[in-house]
RNA sequence: GGCCCCUUGGUCAAGCGGUUAAGACAUCGCCCUUUCACGGCGAUAACGGGAGUUCGAUUCUCCCAGGGGUCACCA
C-alpha cells in the first residue's frame, strides 16, 4: 500500500511550488490506489507562524488537494488529526524522537557536541577563507564518556550530531534521477538534536516517514545532496529506506527559483486575483510533468487517471505567467453565465449589485478575461458612461459623417417606443433602421459603429446589442442625448 | 570553491537508434465578425559544444561548457 506525505513547515504562506509537490504526492497517491498524508514540520520555534497551519489546510481544500490523514479539517472546519500514527505534528513528537536520538548514542552512531555557535562561526570563517569546504572538524567527536557527562552535569548547552562514516559512499535510487553516489567525505556531521532539544528535519523526517509507513518521499530537490545523511540514518537503524523521488524546482523566468521579487508565489494570492483553483492547479500539474496524450486541460481526477511519476521531468520549469492566463481564461470561458457570475461576485462586494444583473455582466466580459479579479474593471471599461467622445482620428470621422443624424434621429424614435427592453428586440430595432435606410448610407458598419461610439465613446467592445440590453433603455437614451447636446 | 543534479524552439513539453523533430503558450499573418475579444487556419522558431559506439545518433558512453541546487543548532 503506497503512503506517501506532504510536510511543510508552517512558516507563513504556501507557495506554489509547494502546491505542486502537494500535488504531486497527492496524484501519486490517488493513482495508486494509496494515502495521502499531511505532517507538519514544526521543529524550528524561531520560524513558527501563527495562522500558518490554517493557511496551509486552507490551500490545500482549496484546491483540492486534500489530506486522507494526519492533519486535516473535520466537518466543521476545524483543524484536526487523523489516523493511527499520529501525532502528526512534530513537536507533539518529541518523546519518539528522544527514544531514538538514545538508540543512536547508544550505538555509538551519534554523539555530543558543545561547541559554541562562535566556535562554529570562527571554523566556517577560517575554511572559507582558506579556501575550505565549511564543515565540521569533529571537534567533539571522540570525547570521553566522563568528559561528557561532567559537561553534562555542569549544565552546558549542547546538540547531538549524526557520526558519519568516513569516506564511505552512499547510493540511494532516485524515481526521476536514477541512481545517485556522495560520498561521506563531502558530507557533514548533522545536527539531530538542537540545544533546545527539538530534532533537526534530517532526523525528524527519518524517525516520522519510518514511523509513518511512508512508501515514497516526494519532495523538493532540495533535498537530493542531503538524502544520504537520510539514508544512513535508516542503515543504522535497520529500517528500509522509502523511495525517493526528488521534482524539479519550479523557476522565474530568469531560472532563478521563483520568488516574490518577481510576482505573486502564495497560493493564496493567486486564488485572491481570481485565479481559479482547479486552472492554478491544472496548470502547476504540467510543470514537470504532462500525460501521454496531447490533453491539457484536465479536472483533477482525470490527472489522477493520467498521472506517472515516472515520467517527471528532471529539470527545472519556468513559471509562465502567460500561459497560467491563457489556461485560467480557457476555464473561465467554460463556465456557464450563472456559474460565472456566482465566482464574480466577490470582486464587485462594494457595489451591491442584484444577480441577474452580475449574470449578464457574466456573458459580457466572459471572453475577454484572463482572471476573476479583472471583472469589475473590465466591466467598467465597456459601461462607462463617464467618457467624452474623440475629437480626432477615425472614430471622429465616423461620428461626423452626414448620415449621422439620419441615424441617431431613426435610433432614438425606435429605442423611446421600445418598452420590452431586451438584445434582441434591440438588434431587431438596428435591422429595421438599416432596412429602411440603406439606400441613405446607413448599413454596416457605417450603421454598427456610430451607435457603439455615440453609446461607449470607443471602437469596440462586446456585442453592440447586448451592451445596449445591459446599460438599460434608460441609460441608452440619456447616453444618446448627451451626445445629441454635445456633438450633433 | 567542493559536491550533486540538469541541458529539445522565448516558455511548457512529445520523443525513448532511422520522424518532414509532435502539441500548447507567446509572437506574426490570414479568415470569421458591425468593432474588440473568442474561435479557425497558417507562419516564424529547438536537439549547448566536442569526441566516441553504431550502417545510422536528439535518443547510448565520455569530456567540456552553461544553468541550477546544496554545503545552518532553516526546512
Amino acid at each position: 500500500m503506497v503512503r506517501v506525505r506532504f510536510a511543510p513547515s508552517p512558516t507563513g504562506n504556501v507557495h506554489v511550488g509547494s502546491l505542486r509537490t502537494a500535488l504531486y504526492n497527492y496524484l501519486f497517491a490517488k493513482k495508486q490506489k494509496g494515502d495521502f498524508l499531511l505532517r507538519l514540520e514544526d521543529t524550528d520555534r524561531t520560524r513558527l507562524h501563527e495562522g500558518a497551519a490554517d493557511n496551509l489546510l486552507k490551500a490545500l481544500y482549496d484546491t483540492g488537494v486534500i489530506p486522507d490523514e494526519g492533519l486535516v479539517l473535520d466537518e466543521d472546519g476545524n483543524q484536526a488529526q487523523k489516523g493511527d500514527v499520529g501525532p502528526y505534528i512534530q513537536s507533539e513528537r518529541l518523546e519518539l524522537y528522544q527514544h531514538y536520538i538514545k538508540q543512536l548514542l547508544d550505538d555509538g552512531k551519534a554523539y555530543y557536541c558543545f561547541c559554541t555557535k562562535e566556535r562554529l562561526d570562527d571554523l566556517r570563517e577560517h575554511q572559507k577563507a582558506v579556501g575550505e569546504t565549511p564543515r565540521y572538524d569533529g571537534h567533539c567527536r571522540d570525547l570521553s564518556q566522563e568528559e561528557i557527562q561532567r559537561r553534562i552535569d555542569a549544565g552546558e548547552p549542547y546538540v547531538i550530531r549524526l557520526k558519519l562514516p568516513e569516506n564511505k559512499e552512499i547510493t540511494f535510487s532516485d524515481t526521476v534521477r536514477g541512481d545517485v553516489t556522495i560520498n561521506t567525505a563531502d558530507l557533514d556531521d548533522q545536527v539531530l538534536i538542537k540545544a533546545d532539544g527539538f530534532p533537526t528535519y534530517h532526523f525528524a523526517v527519518v524517525v516520522d516517514d519510518h514511523l509513518m509507513g511512508i512508501t515514497h518521499v516526494i519532495r523538493g530537490e532540495e533535498w537530493l545532496p542531503s538524502t544520504p545523511k537520510h539514508v544512513y540514518l535508516y542503515e543504522c537503524f535497520g529500517w528500509d529506506a522509502p523511495q525517493y523521488v526528488h521534482l524539479p524546482n519550479i523557476l522565474n523566468a530568469d531560472h532563478k527559483k521563483l520568488s516574490k521579487r518577481q510576482g505573486d508565489v502564495a497560493v493564496g494570492d493567486f486564488l485572491d486575483k481570481g485565479y481559479l483553483p482547479e486552472a492554478l492547479v491544472n496548470f502547476l500539474a504540467l510543470l514537470g510533468w504532462s500525460p501521454e496524450d496531447e490533453r491539457e486541460i484536465m479536472t483533477l481526477s482525470e490527472m489522477v487517471d493520467a498521472f506517472d511519476i515516472t515520467k517527471v521531468h528532471r529539470s527545472g520549469a519556468v513559471f509562465d505567467r502567460e500561459k497560467l492566463d491563457w489556461m485560467n481564461g480557457q476555464y473561465i470561458k467554460a463556465m456557464d453565465d450563472e456559474a460565472l457570475a456566482e465566482r464574480i461576485a466577490p470582486y464587485f462586494d462594494d457595489e451591491n449589485i442584484d444577480h441577474d444583473t452580475l449574470v449578464q455582466y457574466a456573458s459580457l466580459i466572459k471572453e475577454r478575461i484572463a482572471c476573476l479579479s479583472q471583472a469589475p474593471d473590465s466591466v467598467k471599461e465597456i459601461l462607462n458612461g463617464d467618457f467624452d467622445w474623440p475629437a480626432e482620428g477615425e472614430a471622429y470621422d465616423i461620428l461626423h459623417a452626414d448620415t449621422v443624424p439620419i441615424l441617431y434621429n431613426a435610433l432614438y424614435e425606435k429605442l423611446t417606443g421600445e418598452s420590452d427592453w431586451n438584445a434582441e428586440n434591440i438588434q431587431g430595432h438596428i435591422k429595421a433602421i438599416q432596412k429602411e435606410h440603406k439606400k441613405e448610407g446607413v448599413k454596416g458598419k457605417a450603421l454598427y459603429m456610430p451607435i457603439r461610439l455615440m453609446l461607449t465613446g470607443v471602437m469596440h467592445g462586446p456585442d453592440l446589442a447586448l451592451i445596449m440590453s445591459v446599460l438599460g433603455k434608460d441609460e441608452c437614451l440619456k447616453r444618446l442625448r448627451r451626445f445629441h447636446d454635445e456633438i450633433l
